[in-house]
DNA sequence: AAGGATGTTGCCTG
DNA sequence: TCAGGCAACATCCT
């Protein structure tokens, strides 16, 4: 379920209900919380950053993470235990297999929004100055660098790479500037490709080298087990290109 | 139809 | 003590 893009599909769903103003009339659920301190608590906003979907209040923040296995419901319940379970005055959200933790004080403290690549707020220079110093991460690594994309998933990274024809076993430091820019440019560009596509039911059908055989010019698609997180990656020898320090290509 | 995955944490081991 | 490895989570898709 969860790259960036779905959990905004998630926070559209839930701001939809306007429930802003509304309290905490219930609140249950297997998690690792204190559910007494929600009740009555006064919603402030629904917001997300990256992959966390955030329930706001005055004083703390529920903070939702799908992880892989994640789902949820609104105004529907599943069989399965419920990890939290929140009801408002006529609306139920339902949450499963999930981290779900409460975040103190103002939400604002806890999160650098320039960094959400789904983000009104989202700062592409101040990505690029982190990258900079990030000279021997791998590709693969820096674009699932929460704190540099956050909400980039593996798909995203996969697509990114395609289109910014960037080899996945480039580090950083190879790669010239301008095609840092570009790589930057595609990570936000995609996720709302992602979103659109995600939105309308036809995500896989725009796939150009996740799970792919081919890429889009035939050729033999490559897939490795790459990075920190040894993550499925699908690449193209032919498209995407390796650089070099020497600047040979 | 068995096996793997859009993710992250936290425990175990060496 | 610390870093690396890997199980866990539940469901859907191939």
């Amino acid at each position: 379920m969860p790259e960036g893009p779905s959990i905004v599909i998630l926070k559209e769903l839930v701001q939809d209900l306007h429930l802003v103003g509304k309290k905490v009339t219930h609140a249950e659920g297997d998690a690792r919380i204190d559910m007494d301190q929600l009740l009555h608590q006064k919603l402030i906003a629904i917001k997300s950053w990256g992959k966390h979907f955030l329930i706001c209040f005055k004083d703390c923040t529920i903070r939702i993470h799908l992880l892989m296995f994640g789902s949820y419901r609104i105004n529907e319940r599943k069989e399965s235990q419920v990890r939290l379970r929140l009801n408002f005055n006529g609306a139920e959200l339902n949450f499963y297999t999930c981290s779900v933790k409460i975040l103190q004080g103002n939400v604002n403290d806890h999160y650098d929004w320039t960094a959400d690549i789904m983000a009104d707020d989202w700062n592409a220079e101040a990505a690029i100055d982190k990258l900079k110093k990030e000279k021997d991460t791998s590709v693969c690594d820096a674009l699932l660098d929460q704190n540099i994309f956050s909400g980039l998933g593996n798909i995203i990274k996969n697509e990114v790479l395609y289109r910014a024809a960037i080899h996945p076993e480039n580090t950083i430091g190879l790669l010239p500037p301008a095609r840092l820019r570009i790589m930057v440019k595609a990570a936000r560009e995609y996720s709302f490709d992602f979103l659109k596509w995600k939105k309308e039911n036809k995500l896989a059908a725009h796939w150009e080298v996740y799970q792919q055989k081919l890429c889009p010019k035939g050729h033999e698609l490559e897939k490795k087990y790459m990075g920190e997180g040894k993550r499925r990656t699908f690449f193209c020898n032919a498209c995407q290109k390796m650089y070099s320090k020497k600047g040979k290509s």
